[in-house]
DNA sequence: CCGATATCCTTTATACCTAAATTATTGACA
DNA sequence: TGTCAATAATTTAGGTATAAAGGATATCGG
């Protein structure tokens, strides 16, 4: 994450609405991504970009190739070549050769990756649905449709 | 910021509610995070650390310190110590001694600094604008209002 | 079929970031 | 006043991140 986190402690009215809303939305991801990746460390010894990592391979039995890894990660193919290397080698993901093409691998969970990400995702809505507790369920929706407005905007796409 | 970006792609509605507003949460954060590192990467050759350390110089004259900063930023001290580092050797801030304790410094913008940093920020302002733009402002408003008070919910504080 | 070009992945260099250990100074208090 | 826990900053080790460059394979146009 980094960034202008914090920043909005003291904004005055002079500050356009956008920027005030940047700055909040920073410090509200940031905050939680603190608590989670504290968990992950604390009760799983494991990073948030693994578990992300994990969190994809999960959803596509089949296998992904680092580059389909890389875009569904939002990052770049050289972070995801070490994330790999790293559950690699503590034998929860394998590579596998694509059949399709030689210049990729398809990326699998192995069975033991399966079931501690089975254990990892558990905890982790668990945690995430105890940090917006407090917001009603209501405004919960709503906010969720202003961000799916958002990043409709942010990617240019129609959804 | 690193973590569960895009994983929002294809819930299903058997995800709960605060999952997927979470998922969004950090995609949309991400993508904005993005963009304005790469903008000031390619306009100012700088990175969103220091502008973020610079901005919170900005708004306290009499300087900071370390710690202050570190507080402020969300990040940890050993964080600081680098970034301030960095900024220190390109001569936009100073780190000054402290009267009142002679363990820590008041870090404070140079002429320079300030100079520089007035170009940035107002740049920064219009690239978030931007962003926002298909967003209405009652929308925007809305938003901003939830988010108050998710970070009240998440830092424990009335606010 | 062959060469130009693009794609897939890795490597390199640099910067961020955390947690934990370390050094120096402060402040409380017996 | 002397001790000692707390605080301010730095250092260290390890894990993210990016951009840019390089090697291998694919693909497309001729």
């Amino acid at each position: 994450m980094s960034a202008v986190a914090g920043l909005d402690t003291r904004l005055t009215d002079d500050h356009h609405e956008s920027l005030r809303l940047w700055l909040r939305l920073l410090t509200c991801t940031h905050l939680i991504e603190t608590h989670v990746r504290k968990s992950l460390t604390a009760q799983f010894k494991t990073t948030l970009p693994r578990f992300d990592l994990m969190a994809q391979l999960e959803r596509a039995p089949q296998g992904l190739q680092m580059g389909e890894l890389s875009r569904r990660m939002l990052v770049t193919g050289g972070n995801v070549t070490g994330i790999v290397d790293q559950l690699e080698r503590a034998g929860l993901i394998v590579r596998t050769e694509d059949p399709a093409d030689r210049r990729a691998y398809l990326v699998k969970l192995t069975k033991e990756g399966r079931r501690l990400f089975a254990q990892m995702a558990a905890q982790h809505e668990s945690w995430i649905v105890s940090l917006f507790s407090g917001i009603p369920k209501r405004e919960q929706r709503a906010l969720n449709e202003s961000l799916l407005r958002l990043r409709a905007q942010l990617t240019g796409k129609p959804s």
